[in-house]
DNA sequence: CTGTTAGCGCGTTCAT
DNA sequence: ATGAACGCGCTAACAG
């Protein structure tokens, strides 16, 4: 390229990347050969000399689920307007398999990480202790890295939730919930749920928990479980909106009107809330907008060559649907 | 590291890769060394040297979306059990993006491309002449170029489906389609159900086609569009389930039963098709699966370091549900 | 303004 | 069995 266009390499590094000026002469032979040759620097080499490698890793437990997937949306939509590229990577919720990837990551120096984790263990902990590299957590609250975080209030909005169930009228609400380690949906929304109960002057019913991983079959298990108990709950908060939707199907699977005969919220607000009959009454997180908050707050680190401890909060809403009602002549078995 | 062992580079080099044998005075002593040090190579300087990178570009129109969500999935598993990763980028149906995206793989000099075109462009042609890097497209025959691709049989498939309605006694069939640029679920799918039409002297109602995205406001769109019309037909044939989901939400909206009232037969067996009310009789594609095999045939290609044509038709099949019915008095205007 | 030199962190000769 | 020297393709520092 360089004896082709007869000059230094130098040269022609200088005119694409601006470095430096170039007489026009030699920099209009250098352009010209560049377009027939159709030259193009390595990005591989230039990683090698700037220690950059204009890629971040992304880390989720799951692509095939609305939330998750919009947030890669918002993500890669930003990190492509900033020059960066993503290195998707799917965890599954096994942990093992975070840690493995978080060191792929390192070898690979990417410049940065999103991270959605399922738990934060020892692992996790000795990985940021002993590198350093720019993150932002997704999802959960790390307080024992210097990276940002970047979620919901979990507890609050799942106490708005319940609460609303409650301002219905409802007295008996049960929860479908994710499992006991996933932190936020399994975790915080519980609390949330339980906190608006007691204030409330309700009690917890134990029978009307069920928790297991977010998706169809689990929500129509968990509805299914909690329908053949003696006592039955005259709503139900769900965690996801896949775990009302696998709700709802229960119940009319088994001839329950909903919301007449049970009043159901959801979380999230998936595209499927609004196109599943009855529309979900849900709490609405902007997913997408979280994926490309992330990545900006991110590329903030990775410019500025700094990071500040941040707690970013997104808002979340409540919007009211068909899945809920107020109480009135609600079956008993 | 090489001197805090009290070796050589070279030496590293060598237990690390096993390469050549080491004295296992040396070996044990860099071991400990990599032990204590969490060392491990530079992935990019690797890169720089073998010119590979381990790396694959996955370029899909859309994340959301449960065929390529999936198909996510099955690539992605593949990649990392071989010791690949994936760059994963969007392409929104754009393109311009798509070329873009691209020259960003060849500049990254990732190791191969797994593809899925929207539109094989004279951009897209001028590209895939002038570099040579393994790549499996997905979802069309793109027939002008030497790599292989991989899809299911559109015509066919939409030709069993749109049988399958006029078997129910159906004559009145619309279709609700991509747009027509989109080979496969705007062209090929569409010229199924034409055939399948024609075969049984059945006209094609150009007021019953619609065309556009897929997603559930179009469905929605496109089902109004057409319950407009003087004349209505008595079964669609949706070339995607969101399509038909939006489109059944229109019905229902409107006092329409289905299937009394209208067969809908949709496509992909997404997870939406079981957990929606009447469940979606569609044609099954197994999404992951055929990400996987993409996976699998791209990386033989790179390994093998030889590329033929190859053209891999996965199997779908049609899923009988409750969607579609008889025609029996079906409703007219 | 331009070219030469050095080095990014490895793997691969080629000597020893 | 080991290490020194070279090169992968590029950019930064140094000369001229």
């Amino acid at each position: 390229m360089a004896q082709k266009a007869g000059v230094s390499v130098t040269t022609v590094s200088r005119v694409i990347n601006n470095s430096k000026p170039v007489s026009s002469e030699l920099r209009e032979r250098v352009e010209r050969v560049i377009k027939e040759t159709g030259f193009a620097p390595s990005e591989v080499a230039r990683g090698l000399v700037h220690r950059k490698t204009k890629l971040i890793g992304l880390m989720i437990p799951k692509v095939a689920n609305t939330f998750f997937s919009q947030l890669i949306e918002g993500a890669e939509q930003v990190a492509k307007a900033n020059g960066f590229n993503i290195l998707l990577t799917v965890s599954h919720m096994d942990m093992e398999k975070e840690v493995d990837y978080l060191s792929i990551f390192k070898d690979r120096q990417l410049d940065g990480i999103i991270f959605s984790v399922s738990q934060f263990t020892n692992l996790h902990r000795q990985f940021f202790n002993e590198f350093e590299i720019p993150t932002v957590f997704l999802g959960q609250q790390i307080k024992e890295t210097p990276y940002p975080y970047i979620l919901i209030d979990n507890f609050k909005a799942s106490y708005e939730a319940t609460k609303y169930l409650i301002n219905k009228g409802h007295e008996k609400i049960g929860i479908l919930k994710g499992p006991d380690y996933d932190i936020s949906t399994g975790y915080e929304r519980y609390r949330g749920y339980q906190q608006a109960l007691q204030d409330a002057g309700l009690a917890v019913h134990d029978d009307w928990v069920f928790s297991d991983f977010h998706d169809i079959n689990n929500g129509y298990r968990g509805m299914k479980t909690i329908m053949e108990q003696d006592e039955l709950p005259t709503a139900m908060f769900a965690c996801s909106d896949v775990m009302a939707v696998g709700a709802i199907n229960y119940l009319q699977d088994h001839g329950f009107r909903i919301p007449q005969d049970m009043s159901i919220i959801g979380f999230d607000d998936a595209e499927l809330s609004t196109m599943f009959r009855p529309k979900l009454t849900t709490i609405r997180q902007d997913s997408f907008e979280m994926g490309a908050e992330a990545m900006r707050c991110l590329i903030e680190q990775i410019v500025e060559k700094k990071t500040e401890k941040k707690e970013i909060i997104f808002p979340h809403q409540l919007i009211e649907r068909e899945s809920t009602a107020e109480t009135t002549n609600y079956l008993r078995r």
